[in-house]
DNA sequence: AGCACGCCGACT
DNA sequence: GTCGGCGTGCTC
C-alpha cells in the first residue's frame, strides 16, 4: 500500500448518478478545486468532493489525476453543500449539477484568481508624457482624463467608457501599467442617489427581514416592490456583503440593471445566457473574487459562487421560467431558499401573485408574509370585467363591443394591450373539402400557420415547411386556416384600425437582441396604439399609457386537465392587468369567456389574488394535491409506439412492491409523440417528501436492472407540467 | 454524454 | 470484398 497516496471522490461531467475515484500525490485536496482526469478513453475536468487515504473501490481500477487546475477552491464550502443537495434532492448526476452551476469556460479548464487586475498610473515628468503623445491627441485626452488618478479598477474604465484597446497604448508607452491585487473592501457609502420615500407598508416590509429567514412579499404591480428591494440591498452593501438578484427573464436585466446603477456607486453585474462566453466568464469571477457587489441574472446565477453573501432576492417567484424543463430539472426558487438557509442569510421571493407553494410555506410558517397592498405611484388599481362571450355569434375573439371600447381608447389618446397565449397566424391549417389537417410528422401536434413568411410551423420541435397551396390528401384548393393566433389578431386590428399601429410583441418578432427593447421604446413613446402579444407582454414591463387590457383565450386555459392551470390563469389575470392603469385613470381589463359564472374567477376578479389563492390552497388539500402532497415524475421515450409504456408499466409492477408512495400510470402525456419519440410517464405521489425520495432511489435501481432496450428515461422531481 | 465494439446493407 | 449504419455497454 502506497502511503503517499491520496484518494479523490470527483464529479465529472457525465450523466451518471455517483462520482468517480482517482489518486493523486499529497497535496492540499480541498473540495472545489478543479482537476483533470482521465475518463474511459478520453480526458475531462472534474471537480474534488472529498478526499481520504483508503481506496473505495478496486485500487486496480483508480486511475491517476492527470493535472490540478486550481490552487483554491472555486467553489466554496456552502456552495459545494447546495450542489450536493441539490443532486441528491433532484436525483440528478452530481457531475452535471456542478457543470451548470459553472460557466463553460471554466468547464472548460479557464484559470481563475481572486486578484484583480488594476490599472495604476505611473508617476511621469509632464514633459515625458507631452512627448510620448504630442502626436496621438486621442491617447492624450485619455492620458488628461486618467493622469491625477492613483489607481483605476475595470469598473472605473467602463463607468469611462474606455475599453481595453483605447488604454493598450499607453501602457505600451509606460504610462500606465497593470497590477493584481485582492479586491478592496466594499464601500461604505454605497448610494448614488437617496432612496424614495417609503409608505408604511414599505417599512414595515423592510424592517421585518432579518439576518435569516424566508420572506415572501406580495406586492401588486405598482406598489414599490423594487423600492423594498433597493432599500434591502443597500444595507447589504453598508454590511460590506453582495446582494444576489433573480429575475425571470433576460429581457428583465437591463432595465433592472439601470435601475441599480442610478441607485449604487458599487458594481453591478449580470448572469445570463445573453452574454458572450467571455463576459460570462468575466461576470463570475467578478462575483468569485468579491469585485462585484450586486449580481442580477437569471436562473443559473441561483449557483453563483458569492464570496460574501449578505441576501438573496427572487423577483417574481411565481414564474415557471425558474424551473429548468429538461435535463437537470431544478428549481431555482427553490434552491435559493435552501441557499439562503446554509449560507445565513436572508432570502425575500417577491410577486404580485405568489405561488401556491410559497403561500402554502406561509401557511406553514417556513416563510413569512409581507404585503404591499397600494400603488405606490398613487394610481387606481386595475379594474377587471368578465365578458359573456356565449351571447355573441362573433366568429372572432374580438367581439363587436370590445372592437369598439378599442376604438374610444385609441380616440382618447391610450393605448391598448391584448393578450392571446398563441403565436403565430392560425393555430390549424384546414381542408374544407376532406377535413385533412397538417400535422407534424415527428410530433404529435398541429403546423401552426405563419403567414408573413408563408410556412407551416411545428413549436414543439422547429420543423418548418412552405404553406401548401393544395390539401396534402385531397389534392383540392380547400385549405383555409382556422383559429387566431397574435399575426391574425394583428392583421384584424391592422384592418379595423388602420390609423394607429399594431405592435406585436412575441417570440417571433423579438427573435433579433435589440427587437424587444425597440419595441418597448416605441411603446413608451405613449403615442396611441395596440399591442398584442403572448405571456412575454406581462413579464415585468410597465406600460403607463395602456388604459385597456384584454386577455384572450381565457377558457382553454379554465378547461385544462392540468390541475395548475386555473393558478397559472389567474396569475397571467393579474400580471397582464398590472402592465395597465395610470395616476389619474384606472386600467380596465377585459375578460372574454364563455364561463362568465365561473365561481373562483369571479372571486379572483371579485376580492383579489389573496383571497382567491384561499380558495384554490383549500381544493388542493381537498384532492390531495401539491403543495400538500408531492409529486416525481419518470418520463421515458422511445423510437417505436408502446415501448417507453410497456417499460415503464414493468418499473411499476417492480416498484409498486416495495414502496409506500403511490404510483399512478403509466399514462400517455397530452403530446404522446414529440421530437420523432414516444413517450410515456409514471407519477410518483406521496404526502412525505422522505417517502418520495426513497420511492424515486428504489426507482432508480430498478430502471437499472431492467434491460433498457432503447428507452430512455429522466426524471423530474416536482414537476411543473405533466405533459 | 462520448466513444468503442459489433453485426448487417450499398458502394469506391 | 469493405465503409458505415446506429444498437448496446462502459466509464474510477
Amino acid at each position: 500500500m502506497n502511503k503517499a497516496r491520496l484518494y479523490l471522490d470527483i464529479a465529472v461531467p457525465v450523466p451518471i448518478r455517483r462520482s468517480f475515484q482517482y489518486w493523486a500525490p499529497y497535496f492540499d485536496a480541498r473540495p472545489g478545486i478543479r482537476v483533470r482526469v482521465p475518463f474511459g478513453n478520453r480526458e475531462l475536468i472534474g471537480i474534488i468532493l472529498s478526499s481520504g487515504e483508503q481506496p473505495a473501490t478496486e485500487v486496480e481500477k483508480i486511475k491517476p489525476v492527470l493535472e490540478v487546475i486550481d490552487l483554491e477552491p472555486i467553489f466554496s464550502a456552502s456552495l459545494i453543500e447546495i450542489c450536493n443537495w441539490a443532486a441528491n434532492y433532484y436525483l440528478h448526476p452530481i457531475g452535471e449539477v456542478y457543470f451548470t452551476a459553472m460557466p463553460s469556460k471554466l468547464r472548460n479548464g479557464l484559470k481563475v484568481s481572486k486578484q484583480v487586475t488594476v490599472l495604476t498610473v505611473k508617476e511621469t515628468d509632464p514633459s515625458q508624457a507631452t512627448q510620448l503623445l504630442h502626436r496621438a491627441p486621442e491617447q492624450n485626452k485619455i492620458w488628461q482624463l486618467l493622469k491625477n488618478r492613483s489607481e483605476l479598477s475595470s469598473a472605473d474604465l467602463k463607468a469611462l467608457n474606455l475599453t481595453n484597446s483605447r488604454i493598450q497604448p499607453l501602457v505600451n508607452k509606460g504610462l500606465l501599467a497593470r497590477h493584481e491585487r485582492t479586491p478592496l473592501p466594499q464601500s461604505a457609502a454605497p448610494l448614488k442617489q437617496a432612496g424614495l420615500d417609503l409608505n408604511h407598508y414599505q417599512q414595515e416590509a423592510i424592517s421585518r427581514v432579518k439576518d435569516q429567514g424566508t420572506y415572501l412579499l406580495h406586492g401588486i404591480t405598482g406598489s414599490g416592490k423594487t423600492e423594498v428591494y433597493l432599500q434591502l440591498i443597500a444595507k447589504t452593501l453598508r454590511n460590506g456583503q453582495q446582494a444576489l438578484i433573480l429575475v425571470p427573464e433576460i429581457s428583465l436585466t437591463p432595465q433592472t440593471l439601470e435601475r441599480f446603477e442610478q441607485r449604487f456607486t458599487v458594481p453591478v453585474i449580470t448572469l445570463h445566457s445573453g452574454l458572450t462566453e467571455q463576459q460570462r466568464a468575466a461576470n463570475w469571477i467578478a462575483c468569485y473574487n468579491g469585485s462585484a457587489a450586486i449580481i442580477i441574472g437569471t436562473r443559473s446565477s441561483v449557483f453563483a459562487p458569492l464570496l460574501r453573501p449578505g441576501l438573496i432576492i427572487v423577483d417574481e417567484e411565481h414564474d415557471t421560467s425558474y424551473k429548468q424543463q429538461d435535463g437537470f430539472r431544478y428549481s431555482a426558487r427553490d434552491i435559493a431558499v435552501i441557499r439562503g438557509r446554509r449560507e445565513r442569510v436572508p432570502v425575500v421571493l417577491g410577486s404580485a401573485t405568489p405561488s401556491l407553494e410559497s403561500l402554502h410555506n406561509v401557511n406553514l410558517g417556513k416563510y413569512q408574509l409581507s404585503s404591499l397592498p397600494l400603488r405606490a405611484t398613487g394610481a387606481a388599481k386595475e379594474k377587471y370585467q368578465l365578458i359573456d362571450t356565449r351571447l355573441s355569434n362573433s366568429s372572432s375573439l374580438l367581439e363587436k363591443p370590445l372592437i369598439k371600447a378599442i376604438g374610444k381608447t385609441l380616440n382618447a389618446g391610450n393605448q391598448v394591450l391584448i393578450m392571446i397565449n398563441r403565436r403565430g397566424y392560425a393555430p390549424v391549417l384546414y381542408c374544407n373539402e376532406c377535413q385533412w389537417i397538417a400535422r407534424c410528422e415527428d410530433c404529435d401536434a398541429r403546423l401552426t400557420v405563419h403567414r408573413r413568411q408563408a410556412v407551416i410551423r411545428c413549436h414543439h420541435c422547429g420543423f418548418q415547411a412552405d404553406q401548401p397551396k393544395i390539401c396534402g390528401h385531397c389534392q383540392q384548393q380547400s385549405l383555409v386556416p382556422v383559429g387566431e393566433g397574435t399575426q391574425r389578431i394583428e392583421e384584424s386590428l391592422n384592418n379595423l384600425f388602420p390609423d394607429f399601429p399594431v405592435l406585436r410583441v412575441d417570440s417571433d418578432s423579438t427573435h433579433s437582441r435589440y427587437a424587444l427593447q425597440d419595441l418597448l421604446d416605441q411603446i413608451n413613446q405613449g403615442k396611441p396604439a395596440i399591442l398584442v402579444g403572448t405571456q412575454l407582454l406581462a413579464k415585468g414591463h410597465h406600460f403607463s399609457h395602456v388604459t385597456m387590457v384584454i386577455v384572450l383565450e381565457l377558457d382553454s386555459g379554465l378547461m385544462s386537465s392540468d390541475f395548475r392551470s386555473l393558478e397559472k390563469i389567474s396569475q397571467l389575470i393579474i400580471q397582464a392587468g398590472g402592465r395597465s392603469g395610470r395616476e389619474s385613470r384606472p386600467g380596465r381589463v377585459f375578460l372574454p369567456t364563455a364561463f362568465p359564472q365561473h365561481r373562483e374567477l369571479k372571486q379572483l376578479i371579485g376580492k383579489g389574488y389573496l383571497e382567491f389563492s384561499k380558495t384554490l390552497l383549500a381544493q388542493r388539500q381537498q384532492h390531495k394535491l401539491p403543495p400538500f402532497s408531492f409529486h416525481a415524475l419518470i418520463r421515458a421515450d422511445s423510437k417505436n409506439r408502446n415501448t417507453a409504456l410497456e417499460y415503464l408499466d414493468q418499473v411499476r409492477k417492480t416498484a409498486a412492491s416495495i414502496t409506500q408512495a403511490e404510483i399512478l400510470g403509466p399514462v400517455l402525456p397530452a403530446m404522446e409523440k414529440r421530437l420523432g419519440y414516444y413517450r410515456a410517464q409514471l407519477l410518483v405521489v406521496s404526502d412525505n417528501r422522505a417517502e418520495l425520495h426513497r420511492a424515486m432511489l428504489q426507482i432508480i435501481d430498478i430502471t437499472e436492472t431492467i434491460k433498457t432496450r432503447s428507452v430512455r428515461w429522466s426524471l423530474d422531481v416536482d414537476p411543473y407540467d405533466l405533459y
